[in-house]
DNA sequence: CTGAAAGCGCTAACAC
DNA sequence: GTGTTAGCGCTTTCAG
């Protein structure tokens, strides 16, 4: 096993086994229907053993016509670990039916965007999974028309666009049915001030949840703050004068900064207030002190979901929509408790 | 601009312009001594737009004989922000010299790993980068020795493996040094129980702050713990009985469960007690309270350094060791405050 | 200034 | 059972 400079090739393998090109080409594809002597094929293993030949996929995939890449371009590979899920699950997905991912980073580069799409295309991709780092309405970059594509966490509203999202008011549902579940009746929920398919589906889910457990949707038990650990943090004053016994946050982040409000105030997590998240995002909800209860982001479903939808792998159902809504499982850990009637009416006093 | 089921070749462009492919191949790649008429040239542009032409990369490959990929192999894209930053590092270097990354991610599976490598292989790429998300010591799987290759945030012991790792050292010491200049004389350090390069790396930088700053060494002051928000929060008493004015923890995670767990015994940082951090994790270290003053890992420059120690483009400066350092900056936050003499030598009692 | 021809590494008919 | 031939889309001498 040396290393020559330049690697060897199907030609080379042939002449040193002292067949003919082609006979090479078949044991190497373990063709079923070639008859080929157990003494030729001998040798000719024992030449690729020999000059450590690998076959030149570039090639192979110009005599077949079509290549064995899948293009994805991703928008935050660097900045969140969500893009990585995606990224995870669509090689996953695609190594199972031989495809290698062309992966582009373009951290929200239009330019960049266009080279990705450029080189991918000219790579001959099977097709091109479009992906951003949190679920928004997308345009349809002009270059991306020109492949096979499927938008994964985003969507278009042309007719026609296939996208694979998650399905934020199933998700709004679960997070809100944690907390009905352990009892809870009168329960906030802080909002993004920011628009965004996961505002208004995570919301509907809240009320949907409400209103299956016969509970009435209260507006003034609805706030809004900006979806990070500050927009968190700046909040707890505003909650803790609504008298619940539960609060589902928009995302981890805002969980995560409710929790430093409320420690301080001296608000105990679950004891005085049970509280859900959403995301999932690990380093965070799993090591806030109690773990956090929240619901999961489908990243990886939603990559591997992206692969099949762009092979035609899964079931058309044809009049469909081609938006499908992929569900976030709950996670339970330890930021719910059972609801305690005395928490209901007299909320700790805030410290001064 | 219709789209064809069937791409556009060369040849078709040349028909269509009534030229002949090699006069096409010239004015696609703009070959300075090429001598076109312009009349020529805009027909052949005009058929190329009509036609919606876009050359095929993996034919150009195969006859000049090296393709524009570059390998990156990834433990662990899907569960932590690093890989990605190396990725975007990579990519961006990559692209500047006109190579595309074929990444793979393995999340530590060998199989997985060994296929990637393969994949890489026959698709006959310049060279891979072989990465880790943690920095550590690292085999090096056979596969890829057949390929050009450098390791990134990982290394081999063996003789002339070409690696790019993070100064642990030097990072160490800016994190000492940033309490240093803040007047604090008694630093603890909280270091990891887990041994790695960094374990060793940072501690030897935060003696080596210590003896610039003319302060003694004390073992006593060097604590340890699993390194993460739990075992900074466990660390919390052991700390408080060290009567220090500021400590350096292993990580931010740490950092992060101690802040915690000094918040529930009033200790307030910076005011009773600075902290810095390490590894600048965005997620955490920005958005703890107050913001985290810490180390960054240079990631990314770790990804772009990669890319051109596997080209041959930084200066070689022959003798020396493969193993080359980048530097770790430190980043400031809100968490170190001036040394107050109040605070060390009376740490406050921790609350029942 | 432009075209004809060879060949990159491989596969797929079709011979023998 | 195995070899021959043609050709995938492109670049590159080398003629003219």
């Amino acid at each position: 096993m040396n290393q020559p400079s330049r690697p060897a090739t199907l030609k080379e393998v042939a002449e040193a086994a002292g067949v003919s090109p082609s006979t090479v080409s078949l044991v190497v594809n373990k063709k079923k229907d070639a008859r080929i002597s157990p003494e030729t094929r001998r040798r000719v293993r024992d030449a690729i053993r020999d000059l450590g030949y690998r076959p030149n996929a570039l090639a192979q995939t110009l005599v077949s016509g079509s290549s064995r890449f899948i293009g994805l371009v991703a928008d935050a590979i660097a900045t969140t670990p969500f893009a990585g899920q995606i990224i995870h699950g669509a090689q996953d997905e695609a190594w199972k039916h031989g495809y290698a991912l062309l992966i582009a980073n373009t951290e929200g580069n239009g330019d960049l965007e266009n080279d990705a799409i450029t080189m991918m295309l000219e790579h001959k991709v099977r097709g091109i999974l479009y992906s951003t780092w949190f679920h928004r309405l997308s345009e349809v970059p002009d270059a991306l028309r020109e492949a096979d594509f499927v938008l994964v966490n985003c969507f278009a509203t042309e007719d026609g666009v296939r996208a694979v999202v998650p399905d934020e008011a199933q998700g709004g549902r679960e997070a809100t049915e944690l907390l009905v579940r352990a009892g809870h009746r009168r329960i906030a929920f802080i909002n993004a001030t920011i628009p965004a398919p996961a505002k208004d589906g995570r919301l509907a889910g809240y009320r949907a949840a409400l209103d299956d457990a016969g509970l009435a949707f209260d507006p003034g038990l609805v706030l809004e703050a900006y979806p990070d650990q500050e927009g968190g943090y700046g909040a707890v004053d505003a909650l803790l004068s609504l008298g619940v016994t539960a609060v589902y946050c928009y995302n981890d982040r805002m969980a995560a900064g409710l929790y430093d409000g409320l420690r301080e105030r001296g608000v105990s997590v679950p004891g005085d207030l049970s509280v859900v998240g959403f995301d999932n995002q690990e380093v965070i909800a799993a090591h806030v002190r109690p773990p956090l209860s929240t619901v999961a982001l489908p990243h990886y479903e939603l990559g591997a979901a992206g692969i099949r939808m762009l092979l035609g792998l899964d079931s058309p159902s044809d009049g469909a929509s081609p938006i499908v809504k992929v569900p976030c499982p709950a996670v339970e850990r330890e930021s719910v408790g059972p609801h305690t009637r005395a928490a209901e009416f007299s909320p700790p006093p805030a410290s001064p």
